[in-house]
RNA sequence: GGAGGGGUGGCAGAGUGGUUGAAUGCACCGGUCUUGAAAACCGGCGUGCACGGAAGUGUACCGGGGGUUCGAAUCCCUCCCCCUCCGCCA
């Protein structure tokens, strides 16, 4: 949620912001209806003093036997509760058209992003390694992956329908191992605690995080109150919902390995073909809450972190920055980590850090003790440390020998029980 | 799934219709005393919103929402959560 207070100061920064996104202006709207509300409290407010007034006064008469005057002031108190009421039904309106604009608007961003109207304007950083080279073609991985007989889509198929897919033998090792990886690298070198979160959660948990109200079409929601999270950054940011924490509790960094389920609506004919968009995955996530002042510098950590996967498993890999168009909807500034497929000649995103602010936190109200009668928004971050699915898939791909074999990367072989080599 | 008991300020814990935003204790902050500290004593000590330059004033809040009433922490309905016992179960 949008403060309207730094709103009704400073409408032309939010304008502005929100126009670096796409968007038309939306202060004089909002500010419009934050009038009228503010109006109708006013009077609802006098009418509920009068009211209380007159309550006390009725309490004294009534003790002294004066059912006259009792009488008199009970008419002046049903006076004010129709005021009360009617103002009641106007600003329930005005307030859910209100928090109904601030609720859809998306974070602004950050000075620092590159403007620009969608992905091809976002902004490379660097080049970590080299696109691999082969002397042969190079396969895609749902072929290498069914040539070896481990990654069966028509089975999946059979059960779920489109994108899914069963692993089995050792690629379903691999999936077990990067994820063990992953989180050793996370928990002992980076200081990021294991969490095992919930993957179902209520929808107060996801307006936390900025999926609701917007963007319900994409996740999965069940027969009951429950959404499935297409995320661990949803139930890792909001462990600290509704809360204030010492400030010496700061920063908290914590990190789950959980399958991420979306229903990808919107993707049909996008990435049909193999694991690289699929209903259901498993992530590796990272989730920092910090005081304001360190968001920038933790955010840069935690693009290291979720890099250094990669370097241990030597695969190449490009960081770029999102230019604003292509910014989600709760960040505030985010990059993006693409690794090189070989069968499609380009690099592609398994990574997304994003810093988001104060945005999650005010939704969320997650507060921490700055002074004595001081609390503030937290700030929080969160990023993929990585991908598991598509970091499989790109191991299949950068691994890959001529005669169809996966050989499995050095950081990864301990995980493998000494396996070398996939054939 | 069945039966019962609870959710009150940072914590503990009173409070079952009337000046209660809420006793008391602990914690915390300021002060007195002390060489210093402790103890003791005195004072202070919730949050949101609105109005105001500020001091402050008003209003709402005792798990969430709704209702009864002139008036609700207190009565009623409903939802959520926690606990105990029974049943079932990975």
């Amino acid at each position: 949620m949008h403060d309207i207070k730094a709103i009704r100061q400073n409408p032309s920064t939010y304008d502005k912001a929100w126009a670096r996104r796409g968007l038309d202006p939306q202060t004089k709207a909002i500010l419009d209806k934050d009038i009228l509300v503010r109006q109708a409290l006013k009077v609802q407010q006098e009418a509920e003093s009068a009211r209380n007034t007159a309550s006390k006064q009725i309490g004294m008469a009534m003790r002294e036997g004066n059912k006259a005057e009792a009488e008199c002031l009970k008419t002046e108190v049903a006076g004010a509760k129709n005021v009360i009421a009617a103002m009641g039904v106007q600003i329930e309106a005005e307030k859910s058209v209100l928090n109904e604009l601030l609720a859809g608007l998306p974070n602004l961003p950050s000075d620092s992003v590159p403007d620009g109207v969608d992905e091809d304007e976002n902004v490379d950083l660097r080049i970590w390694g080299e696109p691999t080279k082969f002397d042969f073609k190079p396969k895609a991985h749902d072929d290498l992956g069914a040539a070896l007989g481990m990654m069966d889509f028509e089975t999946a198929a059979k059960m779920s329908g489109s994108r899914f897919v069963v692993l089995s033998g050792k690629l379903a090792r691999v999936d077990r191992a990067l994820a063990a990886l992953m989180l050793d690298i996370q928990t002992e070198e980076n200081g990021y605690t294991e969490c095992v979160p919930p993957v179902l959660v209520r929808a107060p948990t996801l307006y936390g995080t900025g999926q609701l109200p917007k963007f319900e079409e994409d996740l999965f929601k069940t027969t009951g109150d429950h959404y499935l999270i297409p995320t661990a950054e949803v139930s890792l940011t909001n462990i600290v919902r509704e809360s204030i924490i010492d400030a010496d509790k700061l920063p908290i960094r914590m990190t789950a390995h959980t399958p991420c389920f979306r229903s990808e609506a919107g993707s049909a004919g996008q990435d049909t073909k193999g694991m690289i968009r699929q209903h259901q995955f498993n992530k590796v996530e990272l989730v920092s809450i910090v005081k304001p002042e360190d968001s920038e510098a933790e955010h840069i950590r935690m693009l290291s972190c979720a890099e250094e996967i990669l370097k241990r498993l030597e695969l190449p890999y490009k960081v770029i920055e999102l230019c604003t168009g292509d910014l989600g909807f709760g960040a505030r500034k985010t990059y993006d980590i693409e690794v090189w497929l070989p069968s499609q000649n380009c690099y592609r995103e398994i990574s997304s850090v994003s810093n988001c602010g104060d945005f999650q936190a005010r939704r969320m109200n997650a507060r921490y003790k700055h002074a004595e009668k001081d609390n503030r928004f937290v700030h929080t971050l969160n990023g993929s440390g990585l991908a598991v699915g598509r970091t499989l898939v790109a191991i299949l791909e950068n691994y890959q020998n001529e005669d169809g074999s996966i050989t499995v990367p050095k950081a990864l072989v301990p995980y493998m029980s000494g396996v070398e080599v996939i054939s």
